[in-house]
DNA sequence: ACTACGATCTACT
DNA sequence: GTAGATCGTAGTG
């Protein structure tokens, strides 16, 4: 269990085609996956259950709405990181998506914790499976993600997403995204039905009201 | 130069 | 359920 090594279970990491699609496409594909970190301090990884997509001049939701130095990384080519800081506290860490030259990112929401656990434990100082990871801040906290990764290629160690999948039965759900204040009804966030390491608890992800007009809260079609 | 505000988390009531 | 922490980014003057 503990102490097995990244060599031990790791498949190679994705190819850049994967994150060279549709952003909405990679917020879905994505689950199932793993992000992976290799460090002299171990080797930690989570199984990506929970992410939100952001598009570019045309989501008013997203870093990228207005081109600023920040958010430039969200242009730049798929399958990079974009980390940026927030709250004075936190960072969050996107998988850069569409061709280069097109804003687009995928913010990684929570994992399922998989490999390295004590030393995730050790990074959050809490001991609940539960706790690690189920969050954008917490879950960079727990892999040792911060600023000097923004712009990291993330098709490359020691900060990688590696193929995972979902096991069959394993549905994707969708809802509005978290934490924002505008395009709050666009149901961009995608999530694992029932998985009990979401960022919002594993039986509420359903329960916001459409107000007006319907919105496709449906699962679409599945398949990684 | 100055101000407002977060793609959040934790602790407390 | 609500508030405070905490600071870089972005928008305004």
């Amino acid at each position: 269990m503990t102490g097995a090594t990244a060599e031990a279970w790791a498949p190679g990491p994705l190819d850049r085609g994967f994150f060279a699609r549709p952003t909405l496409i990679v917020a879905r594909a994505l689950l199932g996956h793993l992000l992976v970190h290799e460090t002299p301090e171990g080797a930690v990884a989570g199984r990506i259950v929970e992410t939100e997509a952001y598009l570019g001049p045309s989501d008013p939701a997203s870093h990228a709405y207005r081109r600023t130095p920040r958010s430039r990384m969200m242009w730049g080519p798929p399958g990079h990181a974009y980390v940026y800081f927030t709250y004075g506290n936190h960072f969050c860490i996107n998988v850069v998506t569409e061709q280069e030259g097109v804003a687009g990112a995928v913010l990684i929401r929570a994992l399922q914790p998989v490999a390295g656990v004590e030393l995730m434990r050790r990074r959050r100082g809490v001991e609940g499976l539960r706790d690690l990871c189920s969050g954008p801040g917490r879950l960079t906290q727990a892999l040792g993600i911060g600023g000097h990764h923004n712009g990291h290629d993330l098709t490359r160690p020691p900060l990688y997403v590696a193929r995972g999948g979902l096991d069959d039965g394993e549905r994707v759900g969708r809802s509005a995204r978290v934490g924002i204040s505008r395009a709050v009804d666009w149901p961009w966030r995608f999530f694992v039905v029932g998985s009990a390491f979401v960022s919002r608890g594993p039986t509420r992800p359903w329960r916001r009201h459409l107000k007006g007009r319907a919105t496709p809260a449906d699962s679409g079609p599945d398949r990684a």
